[in-house]
RNA sequence: UCCAGAGUAGCUCAAUGGUAGAGCAGCCGGCUGUUAACCGGCGGGUUGCAGGUUCGAGCCCUGCCUCUGGAGCCA
């Protein structure tokens, strides 16, 4: 039977007759026998093997080169050269699938950029092989950190028909050929559908019933974005709580962040250690610091005050009324306070209809987490759970109540405060690891003009 | 979409307007324990595409394409 990689190198014994398969990541000859690397994606760290010449299923020596498939038996031994513990010497080989000269995976370095080009391959590599190790460990994370706490997990739409205002351009889904939008009523659904940008509004519908529940799925966003942080497909984890307030949130998606590095941090040490080596070298600072200290809560008047006094030079205006620009965010988080940062209570007119009038009747009770490095990785809200003032807000964001109006309902039918986030898988994972380009935590970006793979 | 930079061998990069090169990878050979092994040899190019200037363009000019970074939008 065959043995896992990363259970041969947890070894603490000697041991006979192991069945190894994996890719050959490098080969060293000497007279008489060879080193072969092998790896099969369980782990960063290859296992040492050593063929002698005359190791039966070596007879060809020349087929088993780097990217080459081999099945191996053999026996585990302590290494006598330094660099490894273990290695197995072979008793039997086996090419399973030979490679071809234009393998383009070398043993050496390659940058992501040209690994970008090859994302069929790339989960080969050191790095990505590390990434989406770390990326199926955090998905479990997020699952086990919520059903922990009693959250209900719900599987919202992709196709919908309702617009979660605020959240971006929508990608139209239709089976109707020609001009699409002549008669909507004759498409599949009978009206004009998209893909999701969010699934918030059908999550407050199970919020208002299960109380706390979370959403973590595809979601789709067809703005003509070309940034390091922004994909058209990404996953989002959207979590939604009955009688619960801004605070409360707050509280949440900070607990939340924290969790996730720890989880990494007690999980992933070894994947870890590569992104600390190549990558970012303050990474376990600052997950020890994301861990350690609580995170900064600052109301945005508060904000827009410490920016405005900062003496710094802006490119763009900073006044009251005003979005805060990713060069104020940046300033604000890693350089002011130096730590992630919640902003919060921002005024009415710059948020969707959904977000909690405050009684000061200016703000809303919205909340946008940022982090150093990323911006935005969280952005959530108290809802408005008041039916009069929900209806005012869609008419002065000239909405048609009509269309929402399975959404008015929950304020008809037991209404309760209530309040959730969103929160960007893949914008998380570049905060856990330093890798600074989204493109490189998704096994295969959707970005304009790009759908290969 | 806007701004900036880049595009030369499979990869990473050189090349005053004057014969396109190196390292690595690949292939062949050597080496008794290697660690991104080492040593010797060999092959490898429509310089992103299309025009233009010039006796002569990888290099200068124009347009387009692609990539990278930044901005906007957001998660």
């Amino acid at each position: 039977m065959r043995t896992l990689i990363k259970h041969v190198l947890a070894s603490t014994e000697p041991k006979e007759a192991l069945a190894i398969k994996g890719w050959v990541r490098t080969r060293r000859d000497s007279k008489g026998f060879s080193f072969l690397e092998l790896n099969d994606g369980s782990c960063l760290a290859n296992l040492q093997i050593v063929v002698d010449a005359t190791t039966p299923g070596f007879e060809n020596p020349a087929t088993l080169t780097t990217g080459a498939s081999a099945a191996v038996e053999g026996n585990l031994v302590a290494s006598p050269a330094s660099g490894q513990k273990w290695e197995l010497r072979a008793t039997h080989i086996e090419l399973v699938g030979a490679v071809d000269p234009t393998y383009p995976l070398q043993k050496k370095g390659h940058t992501p950029e040209f690994l970008r080009t090859i994302a069929h391959l790339r989960p080969r590599s050191n790095l990505f092989g590390t990434i989406f190790r770390l990326r199926s460990r955090l998905a479990y994370a997020v699952h086990q950190f919520f059903q922990d706490r009693d959250f209900v997990y719900v599987h919202t739409p992709i196709i919908t028909a309702s617009d979660c205002e605020g959240a971006g351009e929508m990608f139209r889904v239709t089976a109707l050929k020609g001009n699409i939008d002549e008669k909507p009523q004759t498409d599949f659904f009978g009206k004009r559908t998209y893909l999701t940008v969010s699934g918030q509004l059908e999550g407050e519908t199970f919020a208002c019933a299960l109380s706390n529940i979370y959403t973590f799925g595809p979601t789709f966003r067809a703005e003509n974005s070309n940034t390091t942080r922004h994909a058209a497909e990404f996953w989002m984890i959207e979590p939604e709580m009955a009688f619960c307030d801004l605070q409360g949130d707050m509280d949440l998606g900070e607990e939340f962040i924290k969790a996730m590095a720890r989880y990494a941090q007690e999980h992933c040490t070894e994947d870890l250690s590569l992104f600390a080596k190549f990558v970012d070298k303050d990474l376990p600072e600052r997950l020890k610091f994301v861990i350690e200290r609580p995170f900064v809560r600052v109301p945005y008047t508060d904000a827009v005050k410490i920016l405005c006094g900062s003496g710094r030079k802006f490119e763009f205006p900073v006044k009251y009324g005003l979005n805060l620009q990713s060069e104020h965010e940046r300033f604000l988080t890693e350089e002011h306070f130096k730590s992630p940062v919640t902003v919060f209570n921002y005024p009415r007119e710059i948020k969707p209809f959904y977000m909690r009038l405050n009684d000061d009747h200016k703000t809303v009770a919205a909340m946008d987490m940022l982090v150093p490095g990323i911006g935005e990785v969280v952005g959530g809200a108290q809802r408005e759970e008041r039916l009069d003032q929900l209806l005012e807000n869609m008419r002065s964001h000239k909405l048609n109540p009509e269309d929402y109006s399975w959404y008015l309902d929950l304020r008809r039918f037991g209404t309760v405060p209530h309040a959730g986030f969103g929160l960007g898988f893949e914008r998380l994972l570049m905060f856990l690891t330093g890798v600074s380009n989204i493109r490189d935590v998704i096994p295969f970006a959707r970005t304009p003009g790009n759908a290969d793979f």
